[in-house]
DNA sequence: CATGATTTGAAACGCGTGTTTGAAACGAGT
DNA sequence: ACTCGTTTCAAACACGCGTTTCAAATCATG
């Protein structure tokens, strides 16, 4: 076995034993640490405070600061994603518009919660604005798939509103980023807001009223002939015999 | 005059005096150091380095690293805002439309802009994430301003769209920060999106059809029917006599 | 040229950080 | 009870940080 136990053997233990429970409690405790600071600013003499473990018990279970973190980041990503699925009000069958308001209040869920349930989610919108070791492996496993549901319920609406319109990458990311960007500027902007707009921060009472909003405020955007330019298929179809 | 020499006095004396070129050195190269990793992140070892000053100096001229950085966000603060205004590509006077066009533009050009004009963007945005001790003067002399200006276009497309409908404050901010957010999104996750979608992170050659994709993706959000729920004030007129 | 003020520099300090070390405690097996 | 493996602990280490100190260099003035 290597000089770091492994995390099966660690998990299946943990129940009623008192080592794996050290390393459960330094994951969980870290979670929270990264989640508020983010990777750089969290110190393992905090997280072990937390945890009521020495410091050496990091080194021991998980290598150093880095191998932790990643740690974290396997435990904790999923965790987002299964407690908050952006299936979480509408099935994959449901109309585009169910679905990007499903999608929208998911995140929004994961942004909110600061239990353990969306820590994943705050460790993740950290990676966008000052990435890690660990930036590679969540883009792979959690922002390209996201992105990509999100992409073709983007698609989806599109070709509903604009029939027979050849659409480009480009301007299905356009779009994307545009409810992407409105969706987690509530995060990312969070300790701005709690000073110029402490009445607008995100909470469980505006959530929903604010889901609502970026659901109908985009799909207005999406089905508006404005929002597409001219198509360069379009163009080129003209010149065709 | 106190022990820290104060700015009209190094400023007016930068033209030729050797003393004050030190002084404004260490303000470029703070402010480039400080615009690339944020407050915590730079180091005044850093900063010395690249201004060829010894770290000392930055305790004679500036205090210390916290009053270097009020010195930085002072000093660039405004040449964002006067390189990019928000009348940049609008006169006051123009349609509504043409100034959110306008304001749009601005706010991606700073962000763009990594050299001396930038800074003070960059460092802003930063401070949204991450504040420090100067976010109450910014908030006070940058941020309100900035989000009043917006608040004011917003408010007047929605009552060109809804004659008659009485606005809330709460439905022009939900508007305002759509805009906001999906502007700010190409600053806050451009290290994520150089590893996920690297052709798509704002540069010179995409700027303005980001600047107008923004544009018309929200005049035609704000223009829609949808966007915009009952009145309470609607609600309310339905049971006067 | 001398003097005083201003500015800069090298070196060190104190502190907080992540990591390492070696011993102690604990648990399991015989 | 002994032995061995696992886990935890206190203490220390090495490093980088922001800040301070005191001397040297520079500049301005009479």
């Amino acid at each position: 076995m290597s000089a770091v136990r492994n995390q099966t053997q660690a998990a299946d233990e943990a129940i009623g034993d008192p080592s794996a429970q050290t390393r459960q409690r330094l994951l969980e405790a870290a979670a929270q640490v990264f989640a508020e600071g983010g990777f750089r600013a969290a110190t393992v003499r905090e997280i072990c405070k937390r945890a009521q473990a020495n410091v050496a018990a990091i080194h021991y279970h998980f290598g150093d600061k880095d191998g932790l973190y990643v740690a974290v980041f396997r435990e904790f990503a999923s965790r987002a994603q299964t407690r908050y699925p952006i299936t979480l009000a509408a099935a994959p069958t449901d109309p585009a518009p169910a679905r990007l308001r499903s999608f929208v209040l998911a995140l929004l869920y994961r942004m909110l919660d600061d239990g353990v349930h969306g820590c994943g989610g705050a460790i993740l919108l950290r990676e966008f604005v000052e990435p890690t070791h660990v930036l590679d492996e969540m883009a792979r496993t959690v922002v390209r798939p996201m992105m990509d549901a999100l992409r073709a319920i983007v698609r989806s609406l599109l070709e509903e509103a604009h029939p027979g319109r050849t659409l480009t990458g480009a301007e299905i990311d356009l779009h994307t980023f545009s409810i992407i960007g409105q969706v987690v500027f509530y995060k990312h902007s969070r300790p701005l807001l709690l000073r110029v707009s402490p009445d607008r921060v995100l909470e469980k009472d505006n959530l929903e009223p604010i889901a609502e909003h970026i659901t109908q405020f985009s799909l207005a955007a999406i089905r508006s002939r404005r929002s597409l330019g001219a198509s360069p298929a379009h163009k080129s179809r003209s010149k065709r015999p």
